[in-house]
DNA sequence: GTCTATAACAAGATAGAC
DNA sequence: GTCTATCTTGTTATAGAC
């Protein structure tokens, strides 16, 4: 189908340079087809743009929300570094849709709709909450040190965030060597 | 001198809406001149993001100088967390500047020429060997728990990015609350 | 230094043939 | 669905008067 096609071409685009550095004549002949041909799947540049948000949107949703509910058996602070490790493994080992994926959440497009934007911060919300949860119940049951989970929520998020950050900003190929001793480092604090 | 000027609302915009996503007939209309007397200043548009990148990089170098210079005769947790706090007040008192600042760090406007892009890399690696630096020396004098140095600077630059990131994406007025938190738990997984 | 006028071009989008 | 041709708009940039 050509329109994933487009779709695709579209994300790493979008991905490298921006909603506005890249044009539709770039994707369009990365394609193979010309730039009116388009039209025939999209309505407009930013129609397309709203299907790689959804398309990236909910591929990450389903991953995210598969490592939570299958990990949660575990062993508590195995739980909470497995999640911390696939997120990470996930856009590692996926670049461009980290890349993608980031530049969407810290600067959309100027004059994104709030129907675009909207759904995608109560998919970051929704996370805060879950890890809230876990550290709430880490603490009732003993494995988290006395304090407040929001706190301790918002630092295991920072860590996430800023390790993201630096993988992005980095040219090291192989910088998940790094995560577990991030992670040993985050836990010795946390632990009761 | 309306060159300044010039380049304050040049800063101002592309903070917002990044490089592409501005024309100079936005910067000139807010300044208060018309888009063609922007060429009595500055040679191209690109010219003039250079030197915004060359204005906000030098306040940038100089601030972090001041801070690690003026604070290393404190007790060691105090000079850690004096650069940890200072770094994000910097940016948080400003976020024009900072949005400006990560945006480039983060995604560079798609061509730029290494010669924009290589000192402000050059800035960042520096801060980098400095806390390695730091955490060599606490470690040696018992400050911090045995480790690799590297490892633990680069978990403090996790923090610190990834609490940047989260000012960024968040509507919280003030942020900043969260610092001391993220901090003691960092901290009480870091000493000795 | 600032302006009007305009060049030169690229970009998003449409019309209509095939 | 894809193409060529075209429209329209917005953009960087220059020329030349004041």
């Amino acid at each position: 189908m050509t329109a994933k096609k487009i779709q695709a071409v579209a994300l790493k685009h979008f991905s490298q340079k921006g909603y506005d550095g890249t044009s539709l004549a770039d994707i369009a002949g990365e394609v193979g087809i010309k730039k009116p041909s388009i039209y025939a799947h999209f309505e407009s540049k930013f129609d397309l743009f709203a299907a790689v948000v959804e398309e990236v949107s909910e591929d990450y949703r389903a991953y995210r929300q598969t490592v939570i509910s299958g990990s949660s058996s575990m062993d508590f602070e195995q739980h909470l570094f497995n999640i911390f490790s696939s997120m990470i493994t996930y856009f590692i080992q996926d670049r461009v849709k980290m890349a993608f994926w980031v530049r969407l959440w810290m600067f959309p497009p100027a004059e994104s709709p709030e129907a675009l934007l909207e759904p995608w911060k109560n998919l970051n919300k929704t996370f805060l909450d879950e890890v809230i949860a876990i550290f709430e119940q880490g603490i009732s049951e003993g494995h988290v040190r006395q304090g407040s989970p929001q706190d301790m929520a918002h630092t295991y998020l920072c860590l996430l965030d800023g390790f993201l950050t630096r993988v992005i900003i980095s040219d090291d190929a192989d910088y998940s060597q790094h995560m577990t001793q991030v992670w040993q480092c985050f836990w010795a604090g946390a632990k009761a």
